[in-house]
DNA sequence: TTCATTGCAAAGCGTTTGCAGTCAC
DNA sequence: GTGACTGCAAACGCTTTGCAATGAA
């Protein structure tokens, strides 16, 4: 499992670099620091966030570029965003996961990922009715905890 | 149809009052204003829209009041904040209405609103997979009409 | 060499806060 | 009368922008 890890990395650096040429990018070694740094991480996180993580690694980068990296992730579906509620923007990789919605528990925090196929039919129904092609859905549920009282 | 309206707003007035004794804060005549002006519109709007429809009718109302009102508005249930993808809230009335979910047109930001019962299968199984009561949802869909070429 | 990209700092902008004045109770 | 509420303006915090320096092609 460990491991994998690391193939992984190869793997989406692969497709960022295929990306970048593409949209004749220029291939930076920041870029690549940031995508490294995210598929590093297993959960969602902020910019911020990522900010002070690279900074203790003694990485140079500025919130400046991160942003503008994470544009080009999330173009190249390597990233996923989210608008939890607040302000803030938080962010996802999106490779190697299945497309999945999210459980937020608005006690705790917690997020839990989940996936129910029958999504897909009300977005192929809905696809249907408005004459419409559908790219993307976002899809939370808000709630709590039952808690056995035994 | 029209007068419905004007009912309406009679039947809102009397839900938030109630709300407002409920809990002890004042019936000031910015927080009927702002409900009335917010139940007068038939889209979603954001505050900035809100602020310069009320300055155009010439209430002297400052944003503040503006964003503490629809956070009691939203608290009675009486407005539903949206946040569609980018860092603006959005809000709508929500009184009359079912509970509905949208669909949004990437390429001319028209929403369309719609209604699916199964989403509410879906609601039931997380809740008992995970056992977790939810108290609320967001399901958007994002994506372009197609055109036809004939 | 050239110009896309970078780091840094300043500006933007939606939202929140502080405060003196006001008015619902 | 009193303290919750108001308008105003300043502060906040996430994000974007401007710009000189850098380095990928």
């Amino acid at each position: 499992m460990k491991n994998n890890k690391s193939e992984n990395q190869l793997l989406v650096r692969e497709v960022f670099s295929k990306f970048l040429d593409s949209k004749s990018h220029r291939k930076t070694p920041e870029r690549f620091a940031i995508l490294n740094e995210i598929y590093d991480l297993d959960e969602h996180f902020d910019i911020e966030f990522l900010f002070s993580i690279m900074k203790k690694k003694n990485y140079r980068v500025s919130r400046a570029t991160l942003y503008n990296t994470i544009e080009l992730l999330l173009e190249c579906h390597l990233v996923r965003k989210h608008q939890f509620g607040s302000n803030i923007a938080h962010y996802e990789k999106s490779y190697f996961d299945r497309q999945h919605d999210h459980l937020i528990l608005t006690d705790t925090g917690e997020v839990i990922e989940f996936c129910d196929p029958r999504l897909h039919n009300i977005k192929k129904s809905i696809e249907e009715i408005f004459n419409v092609s559908i790219e993307k859905h976002s899809l939370y549920f808000y709630g709590k905890k039952i808690k056995n009282e035994n």
